[in-house]
DNA sequence: TACATCGGTCTCAAAATGAGACCAGCACTA
DNA sequence: TAGTGCTGGTCTCATTTTGAGACCGATGTA
């Protein structure tokens, strides 16, 4: 395999995650990038990236999230192997969430994004004043 | 008091965006990634990374997104300043979609997560069936 | 007794999404 | 001239996802 071929695979065809004739529908990154779609995956993978919590302090750190949905979305990033979680057998019991080492692998590239949205957030503002600005 | 305040900013500090004292509920940064958070976003900035492409060139390039997603993420997307519009008076006219600058940057940090998953998304996969295999 | 804490689950309403019909305008064909 | 197709959408309705909040059982505490 001539790895310039690898080279000229479109960002698309690494999308797709397919080198050739696969079906978009059924593509594995995606399905990855999927998981991480949800509208509390980045924040609790950011909070957790900063130190373990507990069911109850992630609650308290994210004040808008309802309970039902923290419990899913760790539900679904343990699931992923991204999170771990350990029950104390204290009374009553307490509940530890951290990163795997693939959490914290994945944390990494997902870091970028965030320091892009940190350093950009006013370009991306300013775009969203004026598009509704010529809307209105 | 805690030793982790004399660091700078945390890595949750920085996804909320504030320096301290802030709501986490209006945070800058949480907009932006709310933004590409949606189900289609990442997939079609990685098309229009690849090149422009025209309304319906997109509908069959991911041909399990309904027409109606199509327009509102692309609509989306115009609106924070990733994509620009394009109308040729052509008959019917036709519409190009294309990255503008600040997309460009985005999708340079979003490559990142994209990289990461088509290299890790075997691990994830058998994370998933380990975790599916003991809730069995 | 009364009440709070732990980490959840359950129900019901609201919001987002999917599936598919429909639209106007023009070109081409029969 | 009537029919058909292409363009990029919008509109409606059903399904899925999310939000809001009540409830839980075992324990500690006032």
């Amino acid at each position: 395999m001539d790895s310039r071929i690898v080279n000229l695979r479109s960002k698309l065809d690494v999308y797709k995650g397919m080198t050739g004739g696969g079906n978009l529908a059924d593509c594995p990154v995606r399905e990855v990038i999927q998981g991480l779609n949800g509208k509390w995956s980045s924040l609790l993978m950011a909070a957790l990236a900063e130190q373990p919590y507990r069911f109850g302090e992630l609650r308290r750190l994210v004040p808008d999230i309802s309970q039902r949905m923290l419990t899913q979305t760790l539900h679904d990033l343990q699931r992923d192997g991204y999170v771990h979680r350990k029950v104390f057998p204290t009374k009553p019991p307490s509940v530890e969430y951290s990163l795997t080492d693939l959490g914290r692998s994945m944390f990494g590239a997902l870091h970028h994004l965030i320091q892009w949205a940190e350093l950009n957030h006013d370009a991306v503002r300013q775009a969203r004043a004026g598009f509704d600005a010529t809307q209105a």
